[in-house]
DNA sequence: TTTAAAGAGTACTAAAAAAGTACTATATAA
DNA sequence: TTATATAGTACTTTTTTAGTACTCTTTAAA
């Protein structure tokens, strides 16, 4: 299934909560009640989010905790993708590696699949933060089944 | 790093490959010749195809081997795709998938990844193997090398 | 009719990646 | 000074992906 890993999941969760109260710090604690993730979990995310971003600022002690210093619609989700997960590059032959390959001179499929890259990229990079919760929330938990079964279904139908 | 797995990328090689020679059969033994991918990968990949899509036709025996029925630019890529890896849900919070998760009333989330990912499909869908192979080809050898090394060069400078 | 060559089917193994856990160190506010 | 929270690191487990091996069936040509 072609999808994004669930760390990077994980991760666009716990912003989009952090978003939503940006006048306080909120500790790893409160994340993992309001997602829905271990609290385990999203401490590992938490640590890799801040040593990577510029967006975020950690506060150690009691009354610690992560806060945004930028505002959910200045926050594509390009950015964090990228961030947890490496570059968006759907097939090696791809992106701006213009070394050669030591077994071929070229790749006849290398220029068409950097176009598709090319838009995948673009529309996740046209999304921020904000137009991913611009919806009423109900509730933050995490919603974490699979589709994998009804698609296995309607193919034997 | 987001992307396709492997073997999805090397069935639409192999694809690729039979669109090439329409007016007979290529066997596997020629197929991982000419795309560079051992010939026991080749023959699981073909075996999966076969049983999965309707544009490929398999013969037993001497001068036997796969034949594509439909033409390169009637092949979209997201059948290739769709066959090897199921359906493409860059989350889970996305799809058809109207059944309520037991631990939550509702996704907050779940609405604008859906769109994100019916471009993403849609992306996908509007190429076909023509248009993947519309340069030149120089060299059918699958280029295997990762870009993943050159981008973690970048993040640190 | 026999034989060699090809795909079909299945099960298994190995390797890699992802996810989760545990523990120590450090910083901070009360 | 103490309790609480993040930082850093290493490790283990689980899951997924990739690759291999073997037997069965079909087909065309000798």
């Amino acid at each position: 299934m072609f999808k994004l890993n669930k760390m990077t999941d994980y991760a666009i969760v716990c912003i989009c909560i952090l978003s939503k109260k940006m006048d306080r710090f909120i500790n790893a604690q409160e994340i993992s009640h309001e997602a829905g993730i271990s609290l385990a979990t999203v401490q590992k995310i938490m640590k890799l989010i801040v040593s990577k971003s510029d967006f975020i600022t950690a506060l150690r002690g009691s009354s610690g905790g992560y806060k945004l210093t930028k505002k959910a619609n200045e926050i594509s989700i390009i950015n964090i993708i990228e961030m947890m997960d490496g570059p968006v590059c759907i097939t090696d032959c791809v992106d701006g590696n213009h070394e050669r390959c030591s077994s071929s001179e070229n790749c006849f499929l290398e220029g068409n699949w950097n176009n598709i890259n090319m838009i995948i990229r673009n529309t996740l990079q046209s999304y921020s933060i904000a137009d991913l919760m611009c919806s009423d929330p109900i509730s933050y938990l995490y919603k974490n089944h699979s589709n994998e079964d009804e698609f296995n279904k309607m193919e034997l139908s």
